[in-house]
DNA sequence: GGCTGTGAACTTATTCACAGCT
DNA sequence: AGCTGTGAATAAGTTCACAGCC
């Protein structure tokens, strides 16, 4: 297999929204040109795309739309179900944890937090535990990936204590720079820099072609 | 000013950041060195980053923290506070809502929900109103950006009701892909997308180098 | 001497044209 | 005939080396 690029997987995750409505929708067949409109981009990128990981179509025909979910939900590691954890269980990490889709993908095993008002309470499918039991909770019940919603300040000791414990994943909703062991895979979810960025383009319309002077 | 990269705009946010940071603990001269260290990038990239809107440095000193904080807020369009709306004010939206850097940077103009037992209540600084008031607000209030938390199943129209009002950007939440008009700026918080990158690398720990076979 | 600013080299990603199957 | 799969061309983005200025 090439080197991949980042924004194919990025794609990928598109192209496999996409196949799962069809899927509902009953379709059974598709094309390159189909997946391109749903998602966005050209129908080169999807095929381009797809081809780095293999050859899931039949010229002349086009996509089995639920052979190609399957291959992609294969690749994007969906096959299996993640153990997951919150930590930081606030505002954000309960209105997450409460958020349905979450549950069929992952094992949602528990969920921590510094308050101890919080501490034992059940927030839709979590119940949560205090700080000091994750390390023995990510060894013990073989956690995966821990969906990290604690207030900026603390991100970084905490992001730390994680990959000390041994997670293989960081889903980082802090607006800071995670500087881990590359072994350990982060994505960051910084809607203030989204929002930091809009302010961009909004005053910068044309800065795809020729920006300003 | 030449065509800058997309991914240059993402890291400007986290140099401002990093400025930020040493402000308040009262630093004045600093470095690109120093900014790669805080950011995670290469100092080459911090200097090309900066040359793409002109230079605020001085050579053989560095960079004044205060004034090149002051350009790149200028550069990102923080230094106006846009108008924002909330549509949407569910477990997401409220937990947004309450979060205090928004309305630091950000006027917060009003919430939108189609449950009647949510309008009319205050969620932190955001009120919330009837879906039927939205045209009006965003053309009366001078609404310049909408924070969308609603279903995905009601995202695509939503956002279409937000342009036609005139919204000039959307923070998008919900996972889909909205194609509008490119006059319109929008940016997608897709942490569903993450989590699943975040299985692939998981899967691929050295889909850097070269991957499996 | 030291650190910025930038053209040029290089690397990576996207677009394209068409060969290859069905 | 039609649509996929892919090497080659083009474009975009990053790294680098060093010129320029304090």
């Amino acid at each position: 297999m090439a080197k991949v690029p980042d924004a194919t997987i990025t794609r990928l995750v598109q192209y496999l929204r996409a196949l799962e409505r069809m899927e509902e929708a009953g379709t059974v067949r598709t094309s390159s040109e189909e997946l391109a409109r749903a998602t966005g981009v050209t129908a080169f990128q999807v095929r381009k795309d797809l081809a780095y990981f293999g050859s899931y179509g039949t010229r002349g025909v086009g996509y089995t739309v639920p052979v190609l979910r399957r291959e992609l939900r294969q690749i994007l590691g969906m096959g299996r179900r993640w153990r997951l954890i919150f930590v930081g269980m606030g505002r954000l990490g309960q209105a997450l944890a409460d958020y349905p889709i979450l549950a069929e993908s992952y094992e949602l095993v528990a969920g921590f937090d510094v308050k101890p008002e919080l501490v034992g309470q059940q927030v839709g499918p979590v119940k949560v535990r205090p700080m000091e039991e994750l390390e023995t909770t990510v060894r013990e019940e073989h956690v995966d990936v821990a969906l990290l919603a604690v207030p900026e300040s603390q991100a970084v000791r905490v992001a730390n204590r994680l990959v000390k414990a041994g997670v293989r994943g960081i889903l980082n909703f802090a607006p800071v720079v995670l500087n881990l062991p590359e072994e350990v895979a982060v994505e960051n979810v910084d809607f203030m820099a989204g929002l930091s960025r809009l302010g961009f383009f909004m005053l910068n319309p044309r800065w795809r072609e020729e920006m300003m002077g």
